[in-house]
RNA sequence: GGACCCGUAGCUUAAUUGGAUAGAGCACCUGACUACGGAUCAGGAGGUUGGGGAUUCGAGUUCCUCCGGGUUCGCCA
């Protein structure tokens, strides 16, 4: 059972003293809109604010003088205040010490379980994230991708809800053909272990060498005189890849077996980078599994008369009822497109799990694809189709501008999380605390160091806005960072243990323990911890919990620094101030494991 | 051109969803270790929240307009 929230109660109690008052005082009944409580800023005296303004309607006088009588009548009818002030139009209500006190006691005794909301209780949810080509390695826009997949998946999860994360995985189409077409033509036989290569850069180099054949082919045509779009139709190259797509969906045996095998090496080295990131999945789908079905849907559609034929044989979608124009379901020879496939992935998974949610966590440059991919699941019937929801993030930038991965323009996600490693590396050497570890335990605490960088500096931005990523910031394990974070866990811990080796064994939080400020400052800031999390879960946010993490360990290495806690003579205190600092840690660990970082006991 | 999104210190960003004096980090300057971990802490400097107007007790946040940037509108995915 979870513990009553005391600020949350206090919160009630002054409600009712408010419209106690304002009926008393003022005559009249409080609309519940005009009431406008919350925590008080920090900058300020107080814990709870009133703000006034929107009563002085009834009391028909200044701010300054409601205020202080609905301050002077709150304290005299509660004695759960010791002293009110007013600022301007706001009325702040102080709470004792000994509250607090009370208040840590029972998110002591409740452990980090004080964290679980229930408010997704049984809810299915789908979350599809990563959904990557199989033609070329996971590069910084997929990390954005599986970090907030992963890390929004394990909030809702804390809140209760039944979440099944999957991955589409778009194995199918003209991208991978032209890989195969260059394998065909430059490989001589040559297999990623032959080259020492994981598979998915293997694969990808051929999609390059298939690019710059193509452009070159193209250039020497123009040069000839054709035009661009000339050059493009009589390309013999792309000639050759349409000629294997044409074969794989006529299910050619052989080509069929080249592509089952490229497509293995990719999956290889997928697998390998979903690892090293440490996000997984419950349920992949296949866009060769999911096309046909889609395809069959829209010619049922196409029956029912909601979609409809043009002359050259194309389906399309007319959607300028919902101010849409026409969006193409089906080409000319009656292949799938994208929309087509997406169709079928969507019936399949309502079919697999009869979700209540779906989120695709995609990129903000499919806003359009998913608005009209939800009013057709609506047009062909589905009522589920209002469940499912496009989880739309930014773009991430580099200094030198736009990522552009047909320009090389891009930041592979292997070698970015090999060189935060090694930077965790050499800056842990450089402070050398790890001398009695083996090389084993080093390498995992430099992995945890380096990847909570990485996860940290990406997910403490609103997912919405686009980003900025500079190398040369995200190295810095300084100021707001993961690893600012994760020293003030393995500080915690550091003291825990010493405490622990002396022999010291805290038996209960005494009563009659008198806080400081920075005590009772961090006890509020813990106690939100709670709503910080159902927040980030409603606004599917989980930048919301890396800015908490941050303050709370910006807070504790404050109280850390001013007071001593093995050090403190007053038993009770001490006892006290080991728990404060113990559950300090549980919430900064429960904190980053919501947003998927790990955390080292010592670094 | 139509639709949608964004603009906050030099840079990267936050702001309890309309509340108080717009918070932080990096970089810059100054100070704090014989202390439980200095990957830390304290202080300084840095802002007309792109411009203008409207709404009201109150606007970074809502509405209009202009400026600047982005995405999208493919028989690509």
């Amino acid at each position: 059972m979870l513990p009553e929230n005391y600020h949350k109660m206090m919160e009630k109690a002054v409600i009712k003293n408010l419209i106690d008052a304002v009926k008393k005082l003022y005559v009249s009944d409080v609309e519940p809109s005009d009431m406008q409580i919350q925590s008080t800023k920090k900058d300020f005296e107080g814990d709870i604010t009133v703000v006034v303004f929107p009563l002085l309607k009834y009391s028909g006088k200044s701010p300054e003088d409601t205020a202080s009588e609905l301050g002077e009548y709150i304290l005299e009818v509660n004695t759960g205040f010791t002293a009110y002030n007013v600022v301007k139009g706001f009325l702040n209500l102080q709470v004792s010490k000994t509250a607090w006190l009370d208040e840590f006691i029972r998110l002591w005794l409740s452990g980090s379980r004080y964290s679980f909301s229930e408010i997704g209780k049984d809810r299915i949810t789908l979350i599809e994230y990563s959904s990557p080509n199989t033609n070329k390695p996971l590069h910084l826009g997929h990390i954005r991708n599986n970090l907030l997949g992963y890390s929004l998946s394990r909030i809702l999860t804390g809140c209760g809800y039944k979440v099944y994360k999957t991955n589409i995985v778009n194995d199918r189409g003209i991208h991978i053909c032209k890989s195969m077409l260059a394998w065909q033509l430059f490989g001589q036989g040559k297999t990623p272990s032959d080259t020492g290569m994981k598979g998915d850069h293997f694969v990808g180099e051929y999609y390059v060498e298939f690019e710059k054949a193509y452009k070159k082919e193209t250039e020497k045509l123009v040069s000839e005189g054709l035009t661009r779009e000339e050059a493009a139709e009589q390309s013999k190259l792309m000639h050759d890849a349409r000629q294997l797509l044409r074969k794989w969906e006529s299910g050619d045996k052989e080509v069929v077996s080249l592509w089952e095998k490229m497509n293995s090496w990719v999956y290889e080295g997928f697998d390998a980078t979903y690892e090293d990131m440490g996000v997984d999945f419950d349920k992949v789908y296949y866009e060769s599994d999911t096309y046909k079905l889609g395809r069959d849907i829209v010619n049922e559609g196409l029956e029912k008369g909601i979609f409809h034929r043009k002359k050259d044989g194309s389906v399309w979608v007319n959607l300028s009822s919902d101010k849409l124009d026409e969006k193409l379901l089906l080409r000319t020879d009656g292949t799938a497109v994208y929309m087509t496939q997406d169709i079928g992935t969507a019936v399949q998974r309502y079919n697999d799990y009869k979700f209540d949610r779906q989120y695709y966590v995609v990129g903000n440059e499919q806003n359009y694809h998913f608005q009209v991919l939800k009013l057709i699941l609506k047009k062909l019937g589905y009522k589920w189709a209002e469940g499912i929801h496009h989880f739309s993030y930014g773009m991430v930038n580099l200094p030198e501008g736009k990522m552009k991965s047909r320009e090389g323009k891009v930041v592979d996600a292997d070698d970015l999380i090999d060189t935060m490693v090694i930077t965790a590396r050499e800056m842990s050497e450089e402070l050398g605390k790890l001398h009695d570890y083996d090389d084993k335990e080093k390498k995992e605490i430099y992995r945890k160091i380096g990847l909570g960088a990485l996860k940290y500096f990406i997910l403490k931005v609103d997912p919405r806005k686009n980003m900025m990523f500079n190398p040369r910031e995200s190295i810095d394990f300084n100021g707001n960072t993961g690893p600012f974070v994760q020293y003030t866990y393995a500080r915690i811990k550091s003291v825990l243990r010493k405490g622990e080796d002396k022999g010291y064994a805290v038996k209960n939080i005494s009563a009659d323990v008198v806080l400081n400020e920075k005590e009772c400052d961090l006890i509020k800031l813990l106690r939100r911890f709670n709503t910080v999390v159902v927040e980030a879960a409603e606004t599917l946010n989980p930048s919301v919990i890396a800015n908490y993490a941050y303050e709370l360990a910006r807070e504790y290495n404050q109280f850390y620094h001013d007071y001593t806690i093995l050090g403190e003579e007053n038993d009770k205190l001490k006892d006290f101030r080991i728990c404060l600092s113990e559950y300090s840690g549980i919430i900064i660990n429960e904190s980053m494991r919501l947003l998927g970082i790990d955390m080292p006991e010592r670094m």
